[in-house]
RNA sequence: GGUCCGGUGGCAGAGUGGUGAUGUAGCGGACUGCAAAUCCGCGUAUGUGGGUUCGAUUCCCGCCCGGACCUCCA
């Protein structure tokens, strides 16, 4: 009855997803090119993937998660030419930060993740079977792919040959056969990083790299492979013509799961706008955890427009979720993702609709419905909430200052000095803290 | 220009051929010294014009508006 259904990209229609083989379903999600920090972009793609692999692992016993780095890329080049570093002294801070920010939004590490200055070895590999079986030519030092050669490109992505060269916006270099051609393997000048290679030292291409890396690890045909909805074209065409022409008879990934793109404040966030609102940043401004809730907030084949209301929101919506937890401390985490959260996953990964089922669960919880608390901690669990304690949550480490004003508040509400009480609030407040009052002098004190 | 997607309450955001989730904000009440939290209650929405239907927000067509891809990008 745990039927997931999937919206695959390659077919534009909701499907009931079945696995390849039950027993390892395999999934590959395009990872960062690093010689940045991550945006906040690039974190809904991988806290949508990660919601995605949480919930195979409720479904199947095993699932192989594979996130590649690409490490080989002409931006890294040109920096490491500035810098007059070798490449490897551009890519280790991002791809260090990279796994700090994605740690900070609880996703979980993949089960391998390839490099691509690791696999030179099969991106030749493919590259020869190409050029051997007539999909691929040497022209000018550079080994092209021909899209003339494979009568199914363009179909993935929904376009013609002829409307990709009349659409063609980027002058076409004149050893191309084709103006689709793309670049496999090109030459590196003696000041670039290169590999030695049957066609001369050079570098490969991008979109060769993910072919490559996803072959080693996954083989020729797997189950899922995810990315930004802006990768459809080129990139995940490209993917699917080089694997599938290198590899007569494969069909490469099943089903393709694509995010659409977040903007900021209206606008797309793009390497020409420079509008880049880069996750260490926003991270400085809210919980990891509520950066990941607000991701979650909208369907992720619709556009979320990323803004600090919302994030406020999003915090705000976790703090009843804290609340009810905090109340149901000795309950256990239930085996069972509960149906409320479970059923809107499971159609499409319908994450609002599963926040929503949170907050049913919640508002029993509060009014003391054990066994809610207990299917609340498994829809957390499912979702990648709830990381860390209410304690740690609501009050982390209250300064001793706070803690000192707030019994001085004590004793004048005590003594029933009113203004003084009040005043003391204020000063808590300045701190970042509010104080609830309970009975009998009793109090709490939480962030604000 | 080509291809594609969307327009739901103040805001955010689901679903559905038959009385429109959920959150947040707002309002009223309970509780509180006052608040906060919690609880109870209230209000307001399906861009526009047609069509199909007993009935459309949901299906079809036109229009208006917004967005994406076609170029590095998650």
């Amino acid at each position: 009855m745990t039927q997931l259904t999937l919206y695959n990209t390659r077919t534009r229609t909701k499907e009931v997803f079945t696995p390849l083989d039950p027993t390892n379903v395999r999934a590959y999600l395009c990872g960062p090119t690093v010689y940045d920090r991550a945006h906040i972009g690039n974190a809904r793609n991988v806290v949508i993937f990660d919601i995605l692999i949480r919930l195979l692992r409720r479904l199947y016993p095993k699932v192989t998660y594979v996130r590649n780095i690409t490490d080989i890329d002409d931006k890294i080049n040109a920096r490491a030419k500035e810098r007059g570093l070798p490449i490897e002294a551009v890519t280790e801070g991002p791809i260090r930060f990279y796994h700090e920010d994605m740690g900070a939004l609880y996703t979980l590490p993949p089960d391998i993740e390839p490099r691509a200055t690791e696999h030179l070895g099969e991106i030749i590999d493919i590259i020869q079977r190409l050029i051997a079986n007539g999909h691929a030519y040497v022209a000018d030092g550079h080994v092209l792919f021909s899209v003339a050669s494979d009568k199914d490109y363009g179909k993935f992505s929904g376009r013609t040959p002829d409307e990709l060269i009349a659409g063609a916006r980027v002058d076409v270099a004149p050893y191309k056969r084709d103006a689709g051609d793309f670049v496999l393997w090109k030459p590196s000048s003696p000041d670039l990083p290169g590999w030695s290679s049957p066609w001369g030292r050079g570098r490969p291409g991008w979109h060769i790299e993910c072919s490559a890396m996803s072959w080693k690890h996954l083989g020729e045909n797997f189950d899922i492979h995810g990315g930004g909805d802006d990768l459809i074209f080129p990139h995940h065409e490209n993917e699917i013509a080089q694997s599938c022409c290198a590899f007569p008879g494969s069909h490469f990934a099943n089903v393709w799961v694509h995010n659409r793109m977040l903007l900021v404040n209206g606008e797309k966030m793009s390497k020409s706008l420079g509008n880049f609102l880069v996750l260490h940043d926003v991270l400085k401004k809210a919980p990891g955890e509520a950066v990941r809730f607000m991701l979650m907030r909208s369907h992720y084949r619709s556009t979320l427009d990323f803004s600090d209301a919302g994030l406020r929101e999003a915090k705000a919506e976790l703090d009843r979720f804290y609340r009810a937890l905090e109340k149901n401390q000795d309950v256990p985490v239930a085996a069972e993702v509960p149906d409320c959260v479970l059923e809107p996953l499971l159609d499409d990964l319908n994450t609002p609709g599963a926040i929503a089922g949170l907050h049913g669960l919640a508002d029993a919880a509060l009014a003391g419905d054990a066994t809610a608390a207990g299917a609340l901690k498994a829809a957390g669990q499912v979702l990648g909430l709830f990381n860390v304690s209410p304690d740690e949550w609501f009050r982390g480490d209250i300064p001793v200052e706070a803690q000192a004003l707030a019994e001085q508040r004590v004793a004048a509400r005590q003594r029933k000095d009113f203004a003084e009480s009040d005043r003391l609030r204020d000063e808590i407040a300045k701190l970042g803290y509010l104080i609830e009052d309970g009975p009998r002098g009793a109090y709490t004190l939480r962030k604000s």
